[in-house]
RNA sequence: GCGGCCGUCGUCUAGCCUGGACUAGGACGCCGGCCUUCCACGCCGGCGAUCCCGGGUUCAAAUCCCGGCGGCCGCACCA
């Protein structure tokens, strides 16, 4: 049984995560989330809304938008394009692949952008056959990954479960800037359900076919890319893999985000920032910086939207690297594209630091006059002249004297030139985006599989106490005396803090421990004879199995910093050996 | 989607080849009780199985046949 198989089995057993539908034989690519899985995933989200909104709250802020959307968000975006591939299947081997890629490989061309009709056409024009088996091939179709839903009751409007939370982000971008007072740069984010109708889902919770996602669009001034928070990485060492060493075949180097940059190994500085918050927020998770590297993908491997980007890589047992996060350099294809398709205005205004003073010609059309004159043509000269470049007019008038607009002579009579200042006190731009984007859902997969350990053949899970789904367990040591109704009582006290405990009095102590480090407890307490005489109770540490003895008081108030990291477990109390040792 | 392997209590499994005594057995876990002064102790009891689903063959199907669903691995696909 490999590691893989042993969380699987763990997590059905305790109820952190199975497959969902179950009872009808279940269906590929969904999970459900159990009670232990719900809070262990949820404490990854608030770390992630930590480590990624609240430290840059000045400039980052979360919002929430709907999971489905009209068609037209996805024409814009590109997905209902670019969120398909054209497939062929062979024939005799029944083999797929992509018609698009087989046809560029064979003819050395590229056929972007054309039909399937036309894919095909190409294949039977150069016989191209099916490169295991030699086998004909057959249609061309199309596999589109969006998930398609009817908005309205006996709708014609077509809607779509989104593939990514970004394009909420896109499409609100103009009020969030106002609300954000036009702060900027500015950064928006996201943690939500997306959808991807994948074609073959079968790596249990690793490819999903519903998944959150936690991410961040950061909007900034193409002109202006640096990073102003860069310092504060430029020294980190970093696991990367640079296309250009990738396609040598080559190993990840580490190197400082300096040299990165400097090699231009990435493109931009808040990529490069982000890249390192992601770094270190794994790391949080369990997982050491040595089994995590950045992968960056090559031309083909990108999304449509993309330039650059770069997926972070972890190790894990079964299927050795993947991908937990995408960190990708969107430049301005989203903006862009949906004002094309909106017909809105998204990009910002930039103030100059000092507005420009331009001199520039003006035209002053006569219009009483030139009406007069031209009657009903008069319309058609002035909206024509509006329309020609000032310095053309008040060249030809220099000249010649007079223009000639719809076959008639305007001189000075009708219209002058005049030279006027204009003070230009900024310019509008389209943001450019980069984006780090997690995937919960592997993150928990990746922080089980980091903190799963045994022990005389027993399981602990190791999980980062910010992590640990319920935080103390509470136990009398047998079932006697008044031991049963004091550790009830620290469990209701623990309970009124705010924290996840247990009370557990079934069965051996050992059991007991067992129960509770199989699901990642970080602290048992433990009410024992002594307790009755003197007050104090044992803590017992997960990963050590040590114990220390402390005054039930001072449980209360040490607790909070043992789990917010100030103190560590031997300073909950004085160190103990139980008797029977 | 193809090929190989596989699908029995929560978990691991026995039974399947060679159809019938299977009311589907066991272990672990779970629940209750007893016991128990610190690491899955012991004893008693209990709950717990659509034998993946549907169809067929048969007097009789967990067992044989067909179809489907799901899982794992490989290919392909996807990020």
């Amino acid at each position: 049984m490999d590691l893989y198989e042993k969380i699987v089995e763990l997590a059905r057993r305790r109820g952190i995560f199975w497959q969902s539908y179950e009872i009808y034989g279940g269906v590929a690519g969904f999970i459900d989330l159990g009670p232990l899985g719900t809070l262990i995933k949820r404490n990854i989200e608030t770390l992630w809304r930590e480590w990624f909104i609240l430290r840059h709250q000045e400039f980052i802020v979360e919002i929430e938008t709907p999971i489905i959307a009209p068609k037209k968000v996805f024409e814009a975006s590109g997905h209902l394009e670019h969120f398909t591939d054209p497939i062929v299947e062979c024939i005799s081997c029944h083999r797929k692949f992509r018609a698009d890629t087989l046809i560029e490989e064979k003819l050395n061309t590229n056929v972007e952008g054309l039909s399937n009709e036309e894919l095909e056409k190409i294949i039977r024009e150069n016989d191209i056959r099916c490169p295991i088996c030699n086998g004909e091939l057959g249609k061309v179709k199309t596999f589109n990954l969006l998930f398609q839903t009817i908005i309205g009751p006996y709708s014609e409007n077509i809607g779509f479960l989104r593939p990514e939370t970004a394009q909420g982000m896109f499409t609100s971008f103009k009020r969030v800037y106002e609300a954000m007072r036009n702060k900027f740069p500015i950064g928006i984010a996201q943690i939500g359900r997306v959808a991807r109708n994948e074609i073959s889902p079968r790596q249990g919770m690793i490819r999903l076919r519903e998944f959150t996602i936690m991410e961040v669009e950061f909007f900034f001034n193409p002109k202006k890319p640096e990073c102003p928070l860069i310092d504060k990485v430029r020294d980190r060492k970093i696991l990367i893999l640079p296309g250009e060493l990738k396609v040598k075949g080559e190993k990840p180097i580490k190197i400082t985000v300096e040299e990165a940059l400097r090699e231009k190994y990435i493109i931009n500085e808040w990529l490069a920032y982000f890249m390192v918050q992601s770094y270190d927020f794994v790391n949080k998770l369990g997982v050491p910086y040595d089994k995590q590297y950045f992968e960056e993908k090559l031309p083909h491997e990108r999304a449509h939207y993309a330039t650059q980007t770069f997926d972070q890589m972890v190790k894990v047992e079964r299927w050795g690297w993947i991908e937990v996060s995408g960190h990708a350099y969107r430049t301005d294809y989203d903006l862009s594209r949906h004002m094309k398709y909106s017909g809105h205005d998204l990009s910002v205004f930039i103030p100059y630091e000092k507005p420009v003073i331009k001199r520039k010609l003006k035209i002053a059309i006569k219009e009483k006059v030139l009406r007069e004159t031209f009657k009903d043509k008069a319309a058609k000269i002035i909206s024509t002249i509006k329309s020609t470049l000032p310095e053309t007019i008040a060249n030809e008038l220099k000249t010649k004297g007079y223009i000639e607009v719809e076959g008639e002579k305007i001189n000075s009579k009708y219209i002058s030139v005049c030279e006027v200042e204009e003070k230009i006190s900024g310019e509008r731009i389209v943001p450019h985006v980069v984006e780090p984007s997690f995937g919960a859902e592997r993150l928990v997969y990746v922080t089980l599989e980091y903190a799963y350990s045994e022990r005389e053949g027993r399981v602990i899970l190791k999980l980062p106490k910010r992590i640990a789904p319920i935080k103390v367990a509470v136990f009398p040591l047998v079932v006697r005396s008044r031991l049963p109704d004091i550790a009830k009582e620290i469990y209701e006290r623990l309970k009124e803090m705010n924290l996840t405990v247990y009370y557990d009095e079934s069965g051996s102590i050992g059991r007991r421990y067992a129960r509770a480090d199989e699901i990642g407890v970080p602290i048992a307490i433990t009410v024992d004879y002594q307790t009755l005489e003197d007050n104090t109770v044992t803590l017992r540490d997960r990963d050590t199995w040590k114990q220390v003895r402390t005054p039930i008081e001072e449980v209360y108030r040490k607790l909070p910093l043992y789990f917010e990291d100030k103190i560590d477990f031997f300073k909950l109390g004085t160190p103990y050996e139980s008797k029977s040792k």
